[in-house]
DNA sequence: TGCATAAAGTCGCCTAGGTAACTAATTCCA
DNA sequence: TGGAATTAGTTACCTAGGCGACTTTATGCA
């Protein structure tokens, strides 16, 4: 029980360290961990929604389209509007973009080598099965949340 | 290598959704995650300094006031001069607040074992232990880091 | 076909945390 | 002992992200 609850410490303080670090590293090239983050998910989907990025970053849409706003900003990336759906702004990496996130993806690599250099391989593919095996544990748990929050709205609803 | 990059998404999710789930808990309470996270600091620490804490919770000071600015706002707090140094405030619990903090260790106990619950001891015990050996690492690239940036601005001053 | 519902984005408000500049108080040392 | 360096705390500015209300546009169904 005492070990459960060091994990959740644990896991917050190694996920801050590792934002910390990379952001230092990174600073220089004008972005950080979250848009570098977002930088990939659009290099591998290019032209996608902000409603879909925000569903592969697994985070609110709002938090996605101020990510964006910022990425546009900096010119990294453009909004183009989508011709079949007026609601819909599909994203696209500008050239520079594509550039600098390979770099940044170097950058990462060699911040988590260096994070886990004290761990052997074994150590390394059981933690990211456990993290795997955790993560699926959270999004069910949250899911529930929703759902429960969703059926109280319909009870308000219904009265 | 592969693992290693995936490792460095997980643990950010994972940090990220434990800490929605939780403050989703605990909401009604009004606090969250942080807020709680340093009142079991201070109850195991009482009368300690802004700068004790932040050092503990592994935070910048700055961060730290405004998280004992919200806590005091709520009246979770209170600040007290200290009688021998007049720069430091001395932080103690409100009656309150030390009920509220046993209430909130049982929910954050029970998130997380439910959040481990797919997990054997053996898999929690060695989750532990390497989350230990990596934070042990970033802090120490961190106070490199740091190292770095002091010996630079010697340098600026040298000249 | 028309109206209800759902979806895409935006915005405002909130907490959290880093960085850096600043003030006031203290300590250290020549 | 007096001035430099250090320390405690505050503040302003930045990114990040959740939550909820809102507008605009599409969709789906009676």
């Amino acid at each position: 029980m005492e070990d459960e609850r060091y994990f959740g410490f644990l896991v917050s303080d190694v996920a801050r360290l590792l934002r910390t670090e990379f952001d230092r590293r990174v600073r220089d090239f004008g972005l950080t961990r979250s848009q570098w983050l977002a930088l990939t998910r659009i290099y591998r989907q290019p032209g996608c929604t902000q409603s879909e990025l925000a569903e592969t970053m697994e985070m609110e849409k709002g938090s996605a389209g101020r990510l964006i706003d910022r990425l546009e900003k900096s010119r990294f990336v453009v909004r183009e509007a989508d011709p079949t759906d007026r609601r819909v702004k599909r994203i696209h990496l500008t050239a520079e973009a594509e550039a600098i996130e390979r770099t940044m993806r170097t950058i990462a690599l060699k911040t988590i080598h260096e994070a886990l250099s004290d761990l052997d391989e074994a150590e390394r593919d059981k933690a990211v099965e456990v993290l795997i095996t955790v993560k699926a544990r959270l999004q069910e748990m949250l899911q529930n949340s929703n759902q429960a929050a969703n059926a109280a709205d319909r009870q308000m609803a219904a009265q």
